[in-house]
DNA sequence: AGTTTTGATGAAGACTTTATGAAGATTGTT
DNA sequence: AACAATCTTCATAAAGTCTTCATCAAAACT
């Protein structure tokens, strides 16, 4: 039985949302607040999380950063409408793998979970996978050879391999290379994407494990 | 012969859809009340209930739920524009297949009520969506494939989805595509349609989940 | 039935975005 | 200050996407 987290703080809709999930055989927790769900989520097996934007105590986009700390399961994010489409891409930029808007069809938020679920995304860590990152040595290794790599190509390359298979725009990319906002040009990306790629065919001449979205950005696929 | 209930107390309403849908061969009795619509219902094959949520003798929440007790029948919710969304959203967990808002098209009804029908008398309500969004990737899931579509066919197909059964203009889906008014050719929305048709038909054959309303625009059937 | 309007379709080309290689700017180190 | 490594910018090539157009098919109207 797959467990689902709803962290919203109107009792009505998280009714509603338990009742439509339970009715698909998921187990559902409700919190009404952030604080709670971060120790719930810390101390229990979490299968995915449907995370409200405005909450009492702190904004999903914090909750969200929080859980991307430890854990990387399906957050889908629950947003109203008049929301800043600006906050939302920020939640995106974060690690979020969807988004709904209020007011909410169940039929769409059972949808949506499926759909995240059956991408067979649990709660590990992305180790299983040809990659894995060696913080203390600045390196990645891939198909168990160490790629040697400079300091904005490990910090785009390990966030790819900590946030496998969604999209990350330019603009965030960037903003990890640099803390502060930086005036640099955004195709910058596209000259650091492309020289990890040109090491990863130095070691995997068939390896395609970066993918372009037009208009967007880039994805790593596992 | 398919019969519709109508279930509105606004004499005005209830008679355009009356005659609208009568158009279209459908048998159609209207109740200005609930309870005169449950007895009804209790006594006589209905295939389909119009259902408006501000009756004067009980809210459509409470018809809905008597009519859930026995039936599975399609219901269409009719709201007030200022209703509240809980309460809609309330509706569509009880088992609502979908709502429209006044003021209404009577075309946009016949649309609504030919794509109920149409999908087979039984109630869908634990029936997800053939469709979700993977929004993190940038993707649609269609029958449990992944679709790969370019920006333009993803806003429109995204936007259709998380609005099924509910005609979109032509000029509507440009603004979509389009943040800023952009002087294409109306006409572009075809070739898009055309294209996003073509991907769906190369997972299912036989799907024609976009429906085309002449004059108008399309929509998307679930 | 014939005419008009509207949509579907396939293909061309205009346009936009990305990839690439190389040069210039920046940073840190000795 | 000179050097090396890295980051950014630039120009051009390549790839992908959007729009337009011509034509055919379907529906609505007289």
């Amino acid at each position: 039985m797959q467990t689902i987290l709803i962290v919203e703080d109107d009792k009505t809709i998280a009714e509603s949302i338990t009742f439509i999930l339970e009715q698909d055989s998921f187990n559902c927790k409700w919190f009404d607040n952030g604080q709670g769900a971060l120790d719930y989520i810390n101390n229990h097996e979490v299968n995915l999380i449907l995370l409200d934007v405005g909450l009492p105590d702190m904004s999903g986009f914090d909750v969200l950063r929080k859980v991307r700390e430890k854990h990387s399961l399906p957050v889908i994010i629950i947003s109203a409408r008049d929301d800043e489409s600006d906050q939302v891409l920020g939640l995106e930029g974060l690690g979020a793998n969807a988004y709904v808007t209020k007011p909410l069809s169940p039929r769409l938020v059972v949808a949506h979970v499926r759909a995240q679920l059956r991408t067979g995304q649990s709660n590990t860590r992305a180790d299983a996978s040809k990659f894995s990152i060696n913080h203390a040595m600045q390196r990645v290794v891939f198909n168990e050879t160490e790629l040697t790599l400079t300091p904005a190509e490990f910090k785009i390359l390990s966030h790819l391999i900590k946030n496998p298979n969604r999209v990350h725009s330019r603009e965030f990319l960037m903003s990890i290379i640099w803390d502060r906002p930086h005036g640099s040009d955004i195709k910058t990306i596209n000259t650091h994407i492309k020289s990890i790629r040109k090491r990863l065919h130095e070691i995997d001449e068939n390896s395609e494990c970066i993918e372009t979205h037009r208009g967007i950005g880039y994805s790593l696929i596992e």
